[in-house]
DNA sequence: AATGAATGAGAGTTCATTCAT
DNA sequence: TATGAATGAACTCTCATTCAT
């Protein structure tokens, strides 16, 4: 039976995957109940399960494993963006789209890591903030960046863009703490807020 | 027979009072610098040239002395804000009172601790993010959501406080960035974008 | 009672000294019996009984604690050595005055440290090797070198105190392993060996 | 049916033996570089490319290759010094004879594993401390104190040995410090030493 | 036999906090 | 009340060694 490996299957290429998931998954955890500062290798490597030498095996510091973490965010949602981008005709479609996707990202996201957590545990500060919504975040502000300076009024880029992904972080930050979770109503507000400002919000109820 | 003493003022109470700015000075310095996570209790009384047990005569821990911090900046900016509110007639001059307001308190706390630093030493990381500024937003949030619950359109209250102080803070750090810092330039940006989104910006260079 | 304290008697002064020998004391032993090399910080303080961060408190690595051990002998023997050579003739009789201080000095050392060892526990290495012998060391290879500059034969002033230094070290530690400890003979015999070589060597019994 | 190896010379012996070579030869350079205590396991398997778990199939720790490695210098060094001594008339003869040999191994040993090395990097101690230096002074050292207690003076034979070494291992490591290396002027400066001391040391210049 | 990841003891070091002076 | 050394838990990281593959 000539089992095709397209992918490396022997048992130890599978352990070793899954303890790099294990240490992944306990960094994101980690880093978003305390804050990446806060967070030690050892609060990581206490979560694994594993032993304190094995975490050196996959990553150097708590900044590489931040890194990858990062990374892995921004390699998801980076193509979703760009490809966003390209649809859009203007700026104004263009927000809409970049606040849809990363809203969409964010819940995902929070979705995931909440889900995978042990349900009898507390977790206290549960923040916005991980590695990935960081990276994501990079990505967006680059994004609006550049279509401020193609395009656009003459307004103060830098401005913009700041402002911009304030009003998304903020109301999305928001949107995490009210169930269930409305990415379609986040969305339709801070696009609102950004376009139109106060009088283009949608109204409440309506 | 105790001394009665109907104000603070014998040496003692002096040099207590002198103690406790220098622990707060020196707080507030290394927060500034190191951001609060970073900070040690050490950090700050290294700064401070006490004994590291004077320390815990004024405060129990790092905790305690943020909050003093914040307290401080809650008990400077409150009154400010509160003025400003009740001369406002509506909620967008309000908006506009506010903003003024903040910017003019971010640029004073950010000139205050820059200056009092020695001249010659390196302050890497001049964040935006000092106890005061936190406590100060605290108080803004709070005027916004009484505000839109007062009166203003049937918008999402939550939602919206979240935007306009997102919109504060993003606009702001930005704004210490820059120099000359330009807090005018600043709140018109902020304002605008509040009330009127993209459409409602200064264009630059008008 | 004025009680005149020419040196620091406060009980914190005396502590600190205490604690001071002891770690010197530790230190020692340790680099004694296992080398420095092998010697770690942990094994020093563990044989203080002190608490582990007590040890920065006063060196702030083994490298530290090392040359202070080394500052020791030097300050103890440096001015002896001087003395002795002042009073010279010549090469031989300098030779003759520096191995008799130094064995005088090895002697000490190793009494003093063993001597200072509870009694009960075994100490595998004892080496001849402390850093106060080693700084004891390298003054004599100094003044060796001078002297040799000076006036003596044209020989290879290097080869010559290399071997000088080797025959003292050499001779020195057999005499340490022998008892009782004879500085004397151990003195005769290498001062015979470096002025005369095999011909000058004190007849054994005689 | 097993094949008969009568010689090992299957594949099998000859990486066993490559292996063994491969472990030997980084060690000696490991120790050569950072010094026998410094030097670790994990430094050893590093330079030879093995798997960490391949060096305990061949030794179980640190000290057990070093063994193995004085034990090479002595079996390669031991018939050398033998023959020498067979054919030395007198005392005299064996020392001038055992130190030529010595110092002629000592360059060759040092030529070899500096040679060994990358041209490009750094080798910072150079130390002349080689397992395979060391048990050859092992050899050196049985082999004087049997030709004194053999014949010679009624000088203290211990004491004798010990100068000897100490002379020819002083002389011989600042020679191995000089360029080029000169083994012919060393070992007559080493045996004027031992046989005249002072007296006796080939004038330099001449 | 070779591999190389997992293990966990242990090294160096820092820190918040206490407490005798 | 101020002092500052002592404390020991906790942190980062390395290492020798094992063992499933």
């Amino acid at each position: 039976m000539p089992k095709v490996a397209f992918l490396p299957a022997g048992k130890r290429e599978q352990t070793k995957l899954q303890n790099r998931n294990a240490i992944l998954d306990a960094a994101r955890q980690v880093f978003g109940e305390m804050g990446y500062d806060a967070a030690t290798v050892r609060d990581i490597i206490r979560r694994t399960g594993l032993a304190a030498g094995t975490f050196y095996n996959y990553y150097r510091s708590k900044e590489e494993v931040f890194a990858a973490l990062a990374d892995e965010g921004a390699r998801r949602f980076g193509p979703i963006l760009r490809a966003r981008r390209a649809e859009s005709a203007d700026f104004e479609a263009f927000v809409r789209a970049a606040i849809d996707a990363y809203y969409e990202f964010l819940a995902d996201e929070h979705r995931n890591w909440v889900a995978r957590r042990p349900p009898g545990e507390p977790h206290p500060h549960v923040q916005g903030e991980t590695p990935e919504t960081a990276a994501v975040f990079a990505e967006v502000r680059d994004a609006i960046v550049a279509e401020v300076a193609r395009g656009a009024p003459a307004v103060d880029a830098d401005f913009l863009a700041a402002a911009c992904i304030a009003v998304a972080r903020g109301v999305g930050d928001k949107m995490l703490e009210r169930r269930p979770i409305d990415t379609a109503g986040a969305a339709a507000f801070a696009v609102g807020m950004i376009l139109f400002g106060l009088k283009g919000l949608p109204r409440a109820g309506a």
